[in-house]
DNA sequence: CGGATATAGTTCGAACCGAAAACTAATTAC
DNA sequence: GTAATTAGTTTTCGGTTCGAACTATATCCG
């Protein structure tokens, strides 16, 4: 039950009505797709003739498309409805401290086009390079209608304007980053922290039953980052800034993170936190020999992973202990949030036979609740801050209507 | 943006759209009043005629009621519109371990009797002797309604029925509670953790600007819970189980919770904790002599308010360190949610002069955002639980109505 | 006193919507 | 070819808001 907000609602017209259920029965072909619309009637418990009228009216708006005739025993055969997954193209952007990857999504999420680009030195540049991609996306398909673009940001935009870009580890001052896309592509467009962008591409393509109305994603690269559904719908907080968990300490004391603060939850599980923990693996009294030492630093932490795949001591151990302090926030999660799902989501995931039963023994272990949360690693989905980003644009078409 | 639930939804009809504007009139008089339809129709952006209609109804159903004419410098006086505040009577029932508060309020939350007794030791005891003052509540105002009844548990109720109660502080196996108190009284029944309750209270009651639409509330006492209200609506998590952040580990070892694991912030930041601290401050090599460890162990927390009031200096130290454990949960909490509000709930919020400052400082120093969260004591309302709870019952009118 | 002006509130017809029932279309079984 | 069955459309009706016209009430000012 939602506390009406009066300074921000909508009365009801008569067009409103309309507005629900058509959003009720493109959600049911989406779900159920193909399908009747003997069968919308069955689902959704609208009489026939409205079900026709509303069908008629996604049909013109080209939402939906009649495929092929049904088979049954006897009686009259149904013409199937479908998604009209071309009716709207969606860029997704994911912008990340060193690459940019760019995508063309239809309605179903489907990737119809890819690219990617070392990410540029400044915002001038990044605007110009993407927009020129963009630009040759829409050549290739100029029957398209482009819907919007969606960027998903390592940081936080201010939520009404979205006019400031909060993200340190850019080294940008991304002011006006989405008037700047806009003018320069003509699509609107919309920004969202990468983890929220996780959260939406679980919540909306992850295939989860419609059990799952609370879920949590948990992106761990250089940092960590949390995006919370809740309720069914993004929590984004006062001005956009819920879901720093990862700036939670777990110690009192600690190392210094980015933030400014000590023994913050991602400076112990983060990726950079592995890749510590090896060199101290290897610089530890078991390995005396001297030019071991000078090996211990490791490039990235899919080098890492690579050792830990070979069976490397040392990297296991690594792993273990950042396994071990994930769970510790994922049980912090769990305490807090009880969510059906929880997904983790990052390089880790490729190791999650190894990492996922620490992780999940801890969270037993330091959780309160008897909760039932399903820890898992992001689904096969690749690139979900794409798909997530699409989600959140696909959003204002399924997602159910700002009533009151 | 909210994903449809497509298990659980209902179209809309004609009623709907006056189901919803409803709402929104009576929420608008709730704000305002008295109002005129005029002014009604100016806030709502309605035609006249269909505040008149709505109003009209309204006024039948007895939600709302005629009051005096309005002064105007020229034109035809505005007739005001109020609630009828005594068109619902709502009983609120505390539950805690070792007292039980009853309250009958009206529709504006405010108190009509309020009563109270010793929690009983069985729940058949309890139903029949809360059962009996209600009916006493009744019996003097026998021409009010009676809406229902909401109970705030130091506990939770599992979601859809609310047959099984968790409380761990309770001594009783609480089943099927719900189900006895309805009989036994003919009222509908809800069941709320204490937490969430005082959120609601906050929310609903607590004079906030529309623009909170994010609030925390945490309840300080033997344990600590914390009630989450985010995008304007209760977060209850997959069984009803969310909020447990009283059990988070602050510490990766420490104190045994009664949850059974270690470090709980509940361990270091409740009344019990405090006693410890205070007990601690009093053995401690600075206190010499033998006959003050005699004293070492208060009864209670009342008491060491009483003589932190004073000044006594172990109770001072006491104090400090049990905010200081408060700020590094809340900081957690805002670095989380970045609501705009959290509300602290308890004895505690009595010294809040003294804990206030070391809690914001710390909380200051050890969260990450930007974000400007106000934490503050519980305001004047007596008995946030009940209020809470009246809240909840409340909010089954005014909330907003659940739409596909 | 009476007309102009201003504000509050009501009445009535048009348009939109879904519900319900009657109707048309298509298909199979016998 | 007729009955049965299922899909889908058309029609009528009641509920709702909107918008315009209308009534009611009050003040100002000549």
């Amino acid at each position: 039950m939602r506390k009406i907000d009066l300074n921000n609602f909508r009365v009801a017209t008569s067009e409103t009505v309309r507005d629900i259920n058509c959003r009720i029965v493109l959600n049911l072909v989406r779900k159920h797709q193909p399908i009747s619309r003997a069968d919308l009637t069955r689902h959704s418990g609208l009489q026939r003739s409205t079900v026709s009228a509303i069908t008629e009216q996604l049909l013109g708006n080209r939402w939906l498309r009649e495929g092929a005739l049904g088979q049954l025993p006897r009686g009259r055969k149904p013409t199937f409805l479908h998604l009209n997954e071309d009716r709207a193209g969606i860029v997704g952007i994911s912008l990340r401290p060193t690459i940019t990857h760019l995508a063309l999504a239809n309605l179903e999420g489907r990737f119809l086009a890819e690219d990617s680009l070392p990410t540029p030195a400044t915002p001038e540049e990044f605007v110009k390079q993407v927009s020129q991609r963009i630009r040759s996306f829409t050549k290739e398909r100029p029957h398209m209608a482009y819907e919007g673009i969606g960027v998903s940001l390592p940081g936080r935009a201010d939520l009404p304007g979205q006019r400031f870009v909060f993200a340190p580890n850019l080294a940008w001052k991304l002011e006006d980053l989405k008037a700047r896309l806009e003018r320069a592509t003509n699509l609107p467009v919309d920004l969202e922290n990468a983890a929220n962008a996780c959260a939406l591409s679980e919540f909306w393509f992850g295939g989860h039953t419609e059990q799952v109305r609370n879920l949590v994603a948990v992106t761990v690269s250089e940092g960590i980052g949390v995006g919370l559904i809740l309720n069914g719908q993004l929590v984004r907080g006062a001005a956009g800034l819920a879901g720093e968990f990862g700036h939670v300490a777990l110690t009192e004391e600690g190392p210094i993170c980015s933030c400014g603060n000590q023994g913050c939850w991602e400076v112990y599980a983060s990726n950079s936190a592995a890749l510590r923990y090896y060199a101290e693996a290897k610089a530890s009294p078991r390995n005396k020999s001297a030019h071991h030492k000078k090996q211990a630093e490791l490039a990235n932490f899919e080098h890492l992973l690579q050792l830990a795949g070979q069976g490397d001591a040392s990297a296991l151990e690594a792993l273990d202990r950042m396994a071990n302090f994930l769970g510790q926030g994922l049980a912090m999660l769990v305490s807090g949030f009880a969510p059906e799902v929880i997904v983790v989501v990052g390089e880790v995931t490729r190791m999650w036979d190894r990492v996922g039963p620490v992780v999940s023994a801890v969270v037993k272990q330091r959780s309160f609740t008897h909760a039932t949360t399903r820890i898992m690693p992001c689904g096969l989905a690749p690139q979900p801050r794409l798909r997530g980003i699409i989600a959140m644009v696909l959003q204002k078409h399924f997602g159910a209507p700002t009533i009151a």
